[in-house]
This record gives structure tokens, C-alpha cells and sequence, in this order.
RNA sequence: GCAGGGGUACCCGAGCGGUCAAAGGGGCAGGGCUUAGGACCCUGUGGCGUAGGUCUUCGAGCGUUCAAAUCGCUCCCCCUGCACCA
């Protein structure tokens, strides 16, 4: 027998399914099913782990498609945003990696050159994910339908989406801070680096800063994240190592640190840089008065003031704050710390005891004091209340006052806010990025109560996978907020229609896009220009209002109306908090509800080992084309259905994927041996084959109809084959049955390894698509319930067997099978049938038996049965009890079988009946005997 | 900080009130096959048992229940997402 050559088939039938345009969406059965994934951001060659979901997407289509729905399955690049041209820079600045990374595709050095263009970029990766990913791994995408983000067309469906959202109010205006950098302008933040050098992983933080006063008017800005603690101010921290400078905001003469001048310049406004400096040691001595509560404190040195963090200086409650306390210590002022939070576990000075508790000698034990502030922080802010020295703040919990104390200082002038990165962030261009002001952003206003509410009310309606998400939901659209959405940089995209040059960015532009695979085949034909599309256009396709201009807006419409809403979009749990809210609202701002989405399917990760994202900076994963090559893309589509949970994240393991290698292997080879089994009668074992298959043909469909692949995919791959094994092995021989049970298989094998179900479908002497068959159905006709209990008892009794044989660790030369008498096994059912109405009478049972007057002479043995029988029932199950309720002849069944337990003990078996005259029966086993659970003796 | 997920036998991983000593893979041990070979098929793999049994186990500890890996509470530990990155 040959090995499978994968390969090869696989390319046949890719070939074959895309001549024969099986792919393509086509409105015929009236029933439809929308699916696609997430489509990707173009942003260089994709690996192992995105396959997962991609992989998901198109099974759940191809069985919608053999259940008997028009498919549609459409797929796209999000090539918006910064990708793309982080790449094109990336070649351009030769980046060794890149440039390795482009060379190991094969591409020629001319070639290359051409991705310094962004646009480049995006139609190499597009072509890539197509021919390399998507083709290759069988997927019956509808491929006239695909769409990039930043085609024309694509642009003026974008723009029509942000007029609607200004009809109905979702666009505001307000300010904004963005990461900034002096050379280059707006750079993303993000954790890929992709525009800065160092400091990806910074947030924003806001510092609220205190206008706090010098004698002579001049304002010494502090900058902290308690707000609140402002009552307990005892002193302020300057750094003597400094030179501070001054600065004119508005009216105000400011003096912070040099750094903090500069800073202050993006985000505040009027702001001028005075020629003035002054040294920190210049402070000596001064006091200041803390804003609000007009109380003067001393200023003391204090060195661990970084100049390079907010202002540079720095308040000091040293009742609350365990750096200020130590520094005070360390000072030797003689200033009292003034406690204005009480909080339980902590005694008068909070400070002190957390650093006491940790040990802290002095200022440079910055982990520890970290340490120690984060302890502190976090109890007074969930347990805190402030106290009598608060004024009117008085008796009011630490996390109900915060913003209150906040703006109430800003609504009175005296104190303003500060944004400032968690740690120092660098641009590519070895500049520092700063936070920028932008007065008048736009934004999509989420915050939009009416909104929120009704893309809740929305969402309680849709299906969605895993239902965990699904409870999350609501928190998630409730939490989301105004989103900025237009940038000023290099970025492609949509231009705004509100503002010239400036782009909408990424994820407002991928809200309502599957929409847009309706249109995509007639721009990408020709049947449409992109002048047409108009907002009349749009109007009449998606929302039917006014009139059709030509015959193709006819059909669009048309179109639209048919397959519109989308019934899945599948993506990565990285969707949850970002894209799946803000397509659901857009939605439900935008489209009339029934054109809202019907349905998520979220899915987790393919991870490194040890839980790690995969990446190309820690080895990551194989790429993409070598994986399929070397384990077979049916294996690969088996191992991300089966190999976990879709809603845990799976860990990329080489040895594993081989195993489903194998499994597909043994698959193949299990097709090839049943075409050559030798005929054999047995009417039980067929019938119990045909039942068992149907029985999981019934699992198998409604696995696939609530989405459960990897139930699906264990009931077909490794159930359906350990029946006909058993078939095999107890000597099943039906050719036909074999071959029509074999044909079942395949299709049910169709949609997660179709490459192998349809070279087995061929050799059957088909010569349809197997893919474009109808996928079997459970059939109520054929169920035998006599021969799945007669070979449930068979497996029964073999286990029994081996479990005695194995402790007494005899060498069999006869084996005696007692069946229960009839009896036993009236009087079980009529327990199972009382259990079922209420409970089991055992008195009842009992005197029913005596009235016979043959049982009468058992009486006790009768007595101790029924005795133990409420406790028995009760341990069953359902399925064991319709097992108990079905009627049996056990002698005779097991008696069929007693050639294969000869073979198997390979000794004289015997199959004795409890009423039998002259039963040999010397260590008397027939009383053990019950209903299924013959009694066993072995010589 | 906000939110979500999880801890199961040597490992990975299902189960999520009774069918559970706990699926399915691996790994390991024994046997078969004598070659479809980076295989395949049986059997075993918590302890104790010369009769199909029994005892102890599902992060720790309480509790609810006739019955808990599964439900509730407390605790410990891990992981993930968080908006201008998609």
C-alpha cells in the first residue's frame, strides 16, 4: 500500500475546487450563512497561530455549506494605519531582519526595493496571505470579493459611514493628548515598537499639578497622583542638584525643571520660556503656602525629586507617602506628619509602618519603597476615608473623592493637569516623544448613553462563542469610551471628510466593513466606478432608501438584502475589548437592525511554548508555507480544531502536530483496508455499526450546530474510526454496509480535512465534490437499541474477564458466563420504571415477586436483591437506564459472540443461563449474576 | 487600577452535580506485527487486592447535598486584554 502523499493532493484539489468555482458565493437555496474572520492587518508574513482561526472560519463554512446554505465567505486585508508603512520603513532604513526575512521569500534585491513604498507593501502581503496562506490551506474563500482598506472604493464607503455618524450626533469635538514626537510628529506607542526605539510599553499617566505659591506670587507647580492628600502637605521637596527654570503660563510665572518647560510647551497653552534660571539650593530655607488650605510649609533639598519626572517638584505628605517619609527622616526636620486618611490596619502614620513592615533604612532602597508606596496606595484607596482635616472632603471614601478633590481644585484655578509617560519613551529618530495637546480632536462619541444602551439590548440577542464573552459583554460597551479617531501623519487610510489631511484611523475604519464584500466583486469587475458611489449610493445599498440609478445599483441592493446580516465574524480574543464593541455600535448607530450582526465567535491564541506570544524576537513559531509542507495542511487543519479548547490559548508544539499527522495517516489507511474486508454474515454487528454511527452522527451534527468543533472533530476522528474497528475486530463483513458507512465517514471528515475526504471520495468512484455534498444527518429509522445493548454487554463482560484474570493471574482453560435469571431482570425494570415516577418501593417490589409462587421459594435471595436496588437505580444515568429497560435475550446474544471470545481468551467459553438444568457451577458464582453483568467463572 | 480566564494523575489536555480512578493524546512498561517505518495493533500505567473489588486523589481550607473535580465562600498561585497597535 502506498504512503499518502499529501502534497500532491492537496494541490489537486485546491485546483480542481477553484477551476470549478465551488468557492463562489451564489444566491440559489434561499437559506444563507455569512461568515468571515477578522481580516488582518497587513504587516509582514503571518505565522502558525494566525491559521487557527482562519482555519475555524472556514470549516464552520464548509459545513454550512454541505448543510445545505448559500455561503458566503469573503476575506480582505486591513491595510489602514501604521503597519504597512512601519514595514515599508523598516526596508527602507535596511533593517537587517527584514531584509533577511524578504531574501529568505526570494525576492530579488529590485523587488525588495519597490517596499519602501507602503502601497507596495500592502499588495505583496495581500498576495502572500492569498496564495500562501489562504489557497494553501484549502479555504473555499469567495476570492473575487476581496478588498483592501485603502482602495477608492473603500475610502468612500468610509467617508459615507462618518457622515452618518455626524447626522446622528456620534461625532464630537473636544481635546485630546496624543504621543508626540518634535522630528517626526504623531508616533504610536505600542509594545511592537513599531515608531519608537524604546519605552513601547509606557502609559499615560496624569499628574494633577498643585499651584502652590511663593511669597512673591510665583508659582512652584507640584506634581502628584493623590490629589486628595493635599491636606496633609507638610513640606515641598526641591532638588538642590537642579537648576530649575522659569517659565510664563498665561499670566502666571511658573519655576519647574527644565525638562518639564519643555513638556509644558505640547500641552499647555500660552506658555513661554523664560532666559531666567534658578538654582534648587536657592530654595533654603523658603516656605510656600499649599493651595486651598493657605497653610505655609517649609521648602527642604530634596534630591530623589526627578527633574525629569512632571515638574520636578514635589510635594511632601509624609503621612501617606513612604518616599517623603523616609526623605523626611533623613532630613532631620522637625516636622510632624499630619494623617488625613484613616484606614483600617494602619495606625497613625501609614507611611511609617509600611516601611517599617518592609524595613526601609533610607532613600535608595527604591524596589522596597516602591513596594511599600503601592501597599499603602492600595488599601487607602479601596478601605481609605479622609478625615476631620479635610474639611469639606470630611468622612468621604478615598475612591468615591478623587476626581471631586481634582476638579474642584481646577474649577478654582489652583491646580491644572499634567500627562506624563510611565517611563521614558524614544523615538526612532532618537528624539524624545512628548504627549501634545490637540484642542480639537474629533471623536466617535461611545460614551453615548443611547448608544450603549441600545448596542446592549443589541448584543443580549446575538449568539456569541465562548458565552463567557458574551456576559462580558455588556461591562465591555458600557467601559468603552469616546474614541479619537482622525490623525495628522503617515499613516494610511481614509481621509476625514471633515477636516482636510487628516486620516481616520484603523479601527474606526473597520467597523462596518464586511458591508463592503457585498460591493467588492462589482468594483473589482468593473461594473461599478468608484464615482457612482456616492452617498445616494450607499443610501439605497445598505439603508433602501431612494432609487436605484442603473440596473448593477439593483442587483447590489439586492444582493445586500440577501445576504446581509453577517451571521459570524470569528476572531482573536485580542478583539474583544477593541473591534468587536466598536462593530456592534457602529452597527447599531448605522444599520437598521435587521442588519446588525447576528453572531461572534471569539478564539485564544496559538502561543510559544511557555505561554508566550509568539514572535520572531524569541525564536516564534515555523513559518507558514514549511509547516503545511512538512505535516500536511489537513493535519494542521485537524490540530487547531482538536487540539484544545477554541477558548484557550494552545501552546505550538512540533511533537503534537505529528501526531495529527499520524492520526490523518491512519485515517487514510483505515479508508484503504474496509475496501478489502472479507464478506462475512452478522446481522447483529451490522446493525449495531449502522446504530453507533448514527448515534454519533447526532453528536456530530449538533457539535457543528452550537459551533463545538473539537467536539466535532473527536466524535469524527477518533469515535467513528474505534466503531469500525470493533466492527472489524468482532469479525463484522458486510461489504456494502462497509462501503456505505465508509462513504458516511468521508463526508463527515469533509470540512476539517476536505483534501483527504476528497481523494478517498474519488477512489469510491465519485465524481462529484465531496465537498459540495450533503452532510449526513441522524436517521431515527435506524436505531437498534437491542444489538447497542447486546455489545455494550459483550464489552462488559471482556472487561470483567480481563480484570479477573489480571488479579488472579490465571491461565484460562474454561470460562462459564452466568446470565442473571429472568427474573432479576423483570424486577430491575420495574425499579427503573418506579425511580422514574417517583421513587422505588421496595415492599412493593417485593411482595410482587412472592406472588409468583416458583420465586416464592427464593424469598431471600429475592429480599436481598430488591434491597439493593433503590441505591442501584439511583446511580444510573439516563442512557443506563434505557440500557436496563431494553429487552434482551443475553444468552443468546452472547452466544453469537462466543467464536471472538474464544480468539480473544483463547480457552473453552461457556455461556450458562441461571435457570439452566445441571449447570456446572462449583463455587456457586449464578447468585452474582445481574441484568448486564453476568457472574464469571474461570478455570 | 479596570476587566476577564485559569490551577485536573509523569506531561499536554477534556470533563464543570450522580455515567469519574476521571475522555483523548503523549511518555513509560509488556506483548503482537515482521515491515504503509520519523510506523501500526493490543494490554497495562494512584495504592492495595489469587475473582470482576476496595481505599485515597482533581491548587489549599471550610461549607451546601443522599451524592462535589463539578455548586458557594475564604485563601494561595499563574496567565491575559485595556483604546490611538490592530
Amino acid at each position: 500500500m502506498a504512503t499518502y502523499e499529501y502534497e500532491s493532493v492537496e494541490t489537486k484539489w485546491q485546483q480542481r475546487w477553484l477551476q470549478n468555482h465551488i468557492n463562489k458565493a451564489e444566491h440559489t437555496t434561499g437559506k444563507k450563512f455569512f461568515i468571515h474572520f477578522a481580516y488582518p492587518g497587513v504587516s509582514g508574513y503571518l505565522h502558525v497561530g494566525h491559521m487557527r482561526g482562519f482555519t475555524y472560519t472556514d470549516i464552520i463554512a464548509r459545513y454550512k455549506r454541505m448543510t445545505g446554505y448559500d455561503v458566503m465567505f469573503p476575506a480582505g486585508f486591513h491595510a489602514s494605519g501604521i503597519p504597512s508603512v512601519g514595514f515599508a520603513k523598516k526596508v527602507e532604513r535596511k533593517d537587517p531582519d527584514t531584509l533577511q526575512l524578504l531574501k529568505q521569500h526570494k525576492l530579488s534585491d529590485t523587488f525588495i526595493n519597490t517596499l519602501t513604498d507602503p502601497h507596495n507593501v500592502v499588495d505583496y502581503f495581500s498576495k502572500v496571505y492569498v496564495d500562501e496562506y489562504w489557497k494553501r490551506f484549502g479555504f473555499l474563500i469567495d476570492y473575487e470579493r476581496q478588498m483592501t482598506t485603502i482602495s477608492p472604493g473603500y475610502q468612500r464607503f468610509i467617508q459615507w459611514q462618518f457622515q452618518k455618524l455626524h447626522t446622528l450626533n456620534l461625532l464630537i469635538q473636544k481635546p485630546h493628548f496624543a504621543p508626540y514626537c518634535p522630528n517626526c510628529g504623531p508616533v504610536a506607542v505600542d509594545k511592537s515598537e513599531t515608531d519608537v526605539s524604546s519605552g513601547g510599553s509606557a502609559e499615560i499617566l496624569e499628574f494633577t499639578v498643585l499651584k502652590f505659591t511663593l511669597k512673591d506670587g510665583t508659582i512652584l507647580p507640584a506634581a502628584t497622583l493623590r490629589p486628595e492628600t493635599i491636606f496633609g502637605v507638610t513640606n515641598m521637596w526641591i532638588n538642590p542638584q537642579v537648576n530649575y527654570q522659569k517659565i510664563k503660563v498665561g499670566e502666571e510665572l511658573w519655576i519647574c525643571s527644565e525638562e518639564c518647560a519643555k513638556k509644558l510647551l505640547y500641552q499647555l497653552e500660552n506658555v513661554d520660556i523664560l532666559d531666567d534660571h534658578i538654582s534648587g539650593k536657592d530654595f533654603e530655607g523658603k516656605t510656600c503656602t499649599v493651595p486651598l488650605i493657605n497653610r505655609e510649609v517649609p521648602i527642604l533639598a530634596g534630591e530623589f525629586a526627578d527633574p525629569s519626572i512632571a515638574t520636578g517638584i514635589v510635594m511632601s505628605v509624609p503621612a501617606h507617602a513612604p518616599y517623603d517619609w523616609i526623605a523626611l527622616v533623613d532630613s532631620g526636620a522637625k516636622i510632624t506628619p499630619i494623617k488625613i486618611i484613616d484606614v483600617m490596619g494602619f495606625g497613625d502614620n501609614p507611611a511609617k509602618e509600611a516601611c517599617d513592615q518592609l524595613n526601609i533604612k533610607n532613600q535608595k532602597e527604591t524596589d522596597k519603597l516602591d513596594e511599600a508606596t503601592d501597599l499603602v496606595y492600595k488599601k487607602e484607596f479601596h478601605t481609605g476615608v479622609l478625615n476631620d482635616y479635610c474639611g469639606a472632603y470630611a468622612g468621604i471614601k478615598i475612591s468615591d473623592i478623587k476626581d471631586t478633590v481634582k476638579n474642584d481644585l481646577i474649577a478654582g484655578n489652583l491646580a491644572t493637569t499634567m500627562r506624563e509617560f510611565s517611563e521614558e519613551v524614544i523615538c526612532r529618530c532618537k528624539e524624545h516623544v512628548v504627549i501634545k495637546r490637540i484642542p480639537d480632536q474629533w471623536f466617535i462619541k461611545y460614551s453615548d448613553d443611547q448608544l450603549t444602551a441600545n448596542s446592549q439590548r443589541y448584543a443580549d440577542s446575538m449568539h456569541i462563542y465562548p458565552s463567557e464573552y458574551k456576559e462580558e459583554l455588556p461591562g465591555v460597551l458600557d467601559w468603552f469610551d469616546d474614541r479619537a479617531v482622525i490623525r495628522k501623519g503617515s499613516w494610511l487610510g481614509t481621509e476625514f471628510p471633515y477636516k482636510k489631511g487628516w486620516i481616520i484611523e484603523p479601527i474606526s475604519d473597520s467597523t462596518l466593513y464586511p458591508a463592503y464584500y457585498i460591493i467588492a466583486p462589482y468594483i473589482n469587475s468593473n461594473q461599478l466606478t468608484v464615482e457612482e458611489m456616492t452617498q445616494e449610493f450607499f443610501d439605497y445599498i445598505f439603508l433602501d432608501k431612494g432609487h436605484p440609478k442603473n440596473q448593477i445599483w439593483k442587483t447590489i441592493h439586492d444582493d445586500f438584502a440577501y445576504w446581509y446580516p453577517v451571521d459570524i465574524n470569528l476572531g482573536g480574543k485580542e478583539h474583544k475589548t477593541v473591534h468587536f464593541p466598536v462593530y456592534i455600535m457602529n452597527h447599531v448607530a448605522i444599520m437598521p437592525p435587521e442588519k446588525c450582526p447576528q453572531g461572534l465567535f471569539v478564539h485564544w491564541w496559538v502561543t510559544q511554548q511557555g505561554k508566550e506570544k509568539i514572535s520572531k524576537s524569541k525564536g516564534g513559531a515555523e513559518p507558514i508555507l514549511e509547516a503545511a509542507h512538512t505535516y500536511g495542511v489537513d493535519a494542521m487543519r485537524l490540530y487547531y480544531t482538536h487540539v484544545g479548547s477554541p477558548f484557550v490559548d494552545i501552546e505550538w508544539d512540533t511533537e503534537t502536530v505529528l501526531k495529527y499527522k499520524n492520526r490523518v495517516g491512519i485515517l487514510w489507511r483505515l479508508f484503504q483496508e474496509i475496501k478489502h474486508i472479507q464478506p462475512h454474515e452478522n446481522q447483529n454487528l451490522d446493525r449495531w455499526l449502522q446504530s453507533s454511527i448514527n448515534n454519533h452522527i447526532q453528536i456530530i451534527t449538533t457539535a457543528f450546530e452550537s459551533y463545538d468543533l473539537r467536539m466535532a472533530a473527536n466524535t469524527i476522528f477518533f469515535e467513528l474510526p474505534k466503531d469500525l474497528q470493533w466492527y472489524l475486530r468482532r469479525g463484522g463483513g458486510n461489504t456494502n454496509l462497509v462501503a456505505d458507512i465508509g462513504k458516511k465517514i468521508i463526508r463527515l471528515i469533509t470540512p476539517i480535512t476536505p483534501h483527504l475526504a476528497e481523494e478517498v471520495w474519488e477512489q469510491y468512484g465519485e465524481t462529484t465534490f465531496v465537498s459540495n455534498a450533503s452532510y449526513p444527518l441522524y436517521d431515527s429509522v435506524i436505531s437498534y437499541k437491542t444489538e447497542e445493548v447486546g455489545e455494550y454487554l459483550l464489552a462488559g463482560v471482556i472487561n470483567d474477564i480481563n480484570e479477573i484474570l489480571k488479579v488472579t493471574k490465571i491461565t484460562p482453560t474454561h470460562l462459564y458466563i452466568y446470565i442473571a435469571p429472568e427474573w432479576k431482570q423483570s424486577v430491575f425494570q420495574e425499579a427503573i420504571r418506579q425511580a422514574q415516577k417517583g421513587s422505588v418501593n421496595v415492599a412493593a417490589l417485593i411482595k410482587q415477586s412472592m406472588a409468583d409462587p416458583e420465586l416464592k421459594k427464593l424469598g431471600k435471595e429475592i429480599a436481598q436483591f430488591v434491597g439493593k436496588l433503590p441505591g442501584e437505580v439511583r446511580r444510573l444515568n439516563e442512557t443506563d437506564q434505557q440500557r436496563y429497560l431494553t429487552h434482551i435475550d443475553e444468552k443468546t446474544y452472547l452466544s453469537t459472540a462466543v467464536d471472538y471470545l474464544t480468539t480473544l481468551f483463547s480457552c473453552e467459553i461457556h455461556i450458562c443461563g441461571a435457570d439452566d438444568t445441571n449447570l456446572y457451577d462449583p463455587v456457586i458464582k449464578v447468585r452474582f449474576a445481574l441484568p448486564l453483568r453476568p457472574a464469571i467463572y474461570i478455570e
